[in-house]
DNA sequence: GGTCTCCTTGCACGTTTGTGCACGCGAGTT
DNA sequence: AACTCGCGTGCACAAACGTGCAAGGAGACC
């Protein structure tokens, strides 16, 4: 051991320098010298466990990164037949037919988590929406540092029963955690009881620095609400909408909502009573951001999937196999 | 299984495209999902067994990548210390200080070879030298698909027993089958044994148009040879030179060589005579390329590697921390 | 100074992974 | 048709790896 063991200033608190130089080392002679980490733990004078446990530090914390390249003459058959219909770059994750709709989940947002590291960058402003899917790729994100950046919230998440504030926090701060940025929490419920708290509200100077940011968003993440389908979202399971409200999004012809704004089968929002008093930004709004990137996972989702597409909010997409199959499936009807 | 197993024209024949594919599939459910190869297997209805050595394959045909980055505010003191004081990007290779000069090549080619993809791109031409660093670096060499691109040999490899063309050869078909490239040889010795030779051959059309191309790359590729060293480069071993010209450079002050071509410590090659006969570019030529990538092993290079950069051949270094570190410390001796 | 807590370390074990080998299939040859 | 050669496959074993656990060490707080 030559070098001192010299705290470090770094961004994290609690990560001591020596260690990250150790991973690095690690990670060098693993990954690139494919020395064995018993090997590497004779250089390091250390015990081989240690370099486990290095080594898996590395790559969560995003020393390693582990990239994988098509050939450019073999896209993803699916990848390449949604951008000609619509579009749209997706990102097809494979998972097997047969898998549980939890599973499924689960490892689309361990994808999803670990290729977002190439839409975020320094200097972004990055708006994200509350819900189950993103709180399943938050729990997985891969530290990227960046400066200057922003973590926006895009929706409410109060309920009748608790204030939700907790959750979101937790979500927005694991994402702000894992790129250094800084987190613009949105302390509201997801739907005001009566509009006109929410137009009161609106005009607060706090919310309206709020939509201010959101109005000029570099990057949006989001999944899809699918109201009627087997697997409720979370927008639909715990006291968010009372039985008229659902009664209501039934007769409007609603077929899914993008951070709890809902939208119809040909993407059309307008004149749907339930929006007059939801959180989320008006797609109007949510359109100016650039990129928006969309995180969808199980079939039961397909028709919101359609609705969201149809209403132009999606410019990547990353899904899973059966839905992205399904989705260019001429067959598989677009409304429920 | 809904695609049909059809062939592929792939660049390099061999490989058929279910492979890939299946390659392609296993390095998502591993890497980005971190399944289990069982559980692969179980996916694509194949042997455990099988996935391992997919997987082997997807890494070594450069499907995955696996990249190392150091945090911004923590990069190696030495290779700070050496862009500082040389103004040149250094690749630091670790390796223990009592590996042995066999490992120590072994390691830094094997990582020069992995860090190489960054460099070599699409439409380039690329020089590259013949010497026992080269060859060492070629066996390790991660494919990447590139368009266009010219693989350019620097310097004749024939000695007084053979003429060296199988080895060069086959060192530069590596290269080429790297990167998908066309192979430009030059199917000479490495010196002639009279300038007038040299002159003469220099005048051939096929030579000035190997000529034409090595005075416009954009990258070069060398070792560094050192003639008086304990372990002597390629060139120095078996039968290239004689007794009187080692004594004649001894005269002269060399330190070493870049494809050939003899420098000073000072980095001056004029007024040597066995570079009259030497068959490598003229250092004002190989300036000319923008990227000059060198790869060095072993503290007993120092002096050569000294001179190299002081002729300003170098932009880019890879080498092993030792070397590094006797580089950037004022106290060694820059001549021998 | 004590002690309490939290973090790190190495060990031991079970799991996961790499690989030599033998088998089997298909293409090309005689 | 028989043969051979090359290649891909799965098996079985050995090597390499991940992780729960208990012990040790460094603060922090009393």
């Amino acid at each position: 051991m030559t070098w001192t063991p010299q705290d470090d200033p770094d961004r994290s608190p609690e990560v001591p320098a020596g260690k990250t130089r150790d991973a690095l080392r690690a990670a060098h002679l693993y990954y690139m010298q494919d020395l064995t980490m018993d090997a590497i733990a004779a250089e390091l004078h250390t015990s081989r466990s240690s370099v486990s446990r290095l080594l898996s530090h590395a790559r969560a914390s995003g020393l390693v990164e582990i990239s994988i390249h098509s050939p450019l003459d073999l896209p993803s058959r699916l990848e390449q037949a949604i951008r000609e219909r619509h579009e749209i770059a997706a990102h097809v994750v494979p998972v097997p037919d047969q898998a549980s709709d939890v599973d499924r989940l689960d490892r689309v947002a361990l994808s999803a988590a670990r290729i977002l590291g190439r839409f975020i960058d320094s200097n972004q402003l990055v708006g994200v929406a509350w819900g189950s899917t993103m709180s399943a790729v938050s729990r997985h994100l891969v530290p990227k540092s960046t400066h200057n950046s922003e973590i926006v919230q895009l929706n409410g998440a109060g309920n009748l029963r608790t204030t939700g504030i907790l959750y979101a926090s937790e979500l927005l701060r694991r994402f702000g955690d894992a790129f250094g940025a800084k987190v613009q929490q949105f302390p509201v419920p997801a739907f005001f009881d009566d509009p006109a708290t929410k137009e009161a509200f609106w005009r607060e100077r706090s919310t309206k620095r709020l939509l201010e940011l959101q109005g000029r968003l570099d990057v949006a993440l989001f999944g899809v609400g699918s109201p009627f389908a087997e697997v409720a979202s979370r927008v639909y399971q715990g006291g968010y909408l009372e039985r008229d409200d659902y009664a209501a999004l039934s007769a409007d012809g609603v077929v899914g909502d993008v951070a709890t704004v809902f939208y119809r089968a040909d993407g059309s929002s307008d004149g749907i009573p339930l929006n007059e008093r939801a959180t989320g930004p008006d797609f109007g709004v949510l359109r100016r951001a650039p990129r928006r990137i969309c995180v969808v996972s199980g079939r039961a989702k397909l028709p919101s999937l359609r609705g969201a597409i149809a209403a132009g909010l999606i410019t990547d997409l990353i899904t899973d196999e059966g839905t992205a199959r399904a989705l260019v499936d001429e067959r598989t009807p677009s409304a429920p």
